[in-house]
DNA sequence: AGAATTAGGAACCGAATGGTACAATACACG
DNA sequence: CGTGTATTGTACCATTCGGTTCCTAATTCT
């Protein structure tokens, strides 16, 4: 007895993920979400409320998709060694800025912006960056060599991992030299490879 | 022969700095640098020409001063071990954060936004971090353990380090809970305790 | 077919944006 | 003591912002 909507709901949020990946929450302009989502005000404002409600819902998606992704290869145990799963996510992400790829993470650079001062949006990301520790503690648990750690120890390096891949997915985003993000890379990688003393 | 301006330039800067690094460049309005320079429209158009101009301007003073700060300590040569210095300069990072400053870098939160579309802003902070991991490279060098590894390894413990350095500050600017900060800078000082193997 | 209900589109809102034009002002010099 | 000049402050500019409100068109159930 009502008229169906004509765009896909998930769609539509997957499309304004896009947008807000790119120029992240503040920057992007409605024009810019209704262009890149293809519908009009009056059906945004109708479907997600408003652009700060359609933004909770696109971290909420971004969380299940590219955060969902990262754990996964975090925690496949088709991969026996944890280690080469951490290496595989790391060499994922020099892949995608060679590849021309310089949206970083759509988490660091809200966590880097304005945008948590805002206590809903903050506490979304915060999440986010919590699933992505988990991966790098389960993986690490995986390894050959760090698995024997204590719990502390692994922790800290999880830590070490999660910043790591933060100032990583900025240098993506900061439009750097390729040869500077691909070094920051393979340095990173090494951290897997040293011992603690 | 004319009247002298009511303000000193460089002390307009300085306020200037302190109203981007809290609000980052996008962020701040022009309502926000008058109110935070202490002067009007007009003679900041006139004396600085335009927002852009001035935060460029802004960017070269906070390089001399932050970033010039960064440098002495990690060329600071009445530490002799250059581990020590990279150790102060984390745990400066840590006691800001616990001091309540959640401003973060100004070059790294400008690395993580939009701003860095514009050509001019993103050489301008590229320099900054040069400088910064020329910083780190120096003290690598005056560490007992680095200084007598292959330059190659000295170069990309000094990228870990670097990508650590803003992945810390992003941390520190995205009001996450103190604790997390704290274990991330403690994990990172470790770096400087690790083996290559 | 007709009623009910919703999507779609466009006009519109006040507020805020960065930037400009201009008149009043205050100083240094002749 | 003017006179010229640079600074100042204010009023104003067009544009854009996020958000609202209508009205029309479309579709499904009765």
């Amino acid at each position: 007895m009502a008229r169906p909507r004509e765009f896909s709901t998930q769609d539509a949020i997957k499309k304004a993920t896009a947008v807000f990946w790119e120029k992240g929450y503040l920057e992007a302009s409605l024009p810019d979400l209704l262009d890149g989502m293809g519908l009009t005000r009056g059906s945004l404002y109708k479907a997600f409320k408003d652009k700060k409600n359609l933004f909770l819902l696109v971290l909420e998606h971004y969380e299940e998709e590219a955060v969902g992704a990262a754990r996964k290869r975090l925690t496949d145990a088709s991969v026996p060694d944890g280690r080469e799963r951490i290496l595989s996510l790391f060499a994922g992400l020099y892949a995608a800025v060679a590849a021309g790829d310089t949206r970083g993470c759509l988490l660091c650079s809200a966590a880097a912006g304005f945008e948590m001062s805002d206590p809903e949006i903050a506490a979304a990301v915060e999440t986010g960056m919590a699933g992505i520790r988990e991966g790098l503690e389960a993986a690490l648990h995986a390894s050959p060599v760090h698995g024997a750690w204590a719990e502390q120890d692994r922790k800290a390096l999880a830590n070490v991992l999660l910043t790591q891949y933060i100032g990583l997915r900025v240098l993506a985003r900061s439009r750097m030299p390729l040869g500077i993000v691909e070094q920051s890379v393979e340095s990173g990688a090494r951290l897997l490879e040293m011992e603690w003393t």
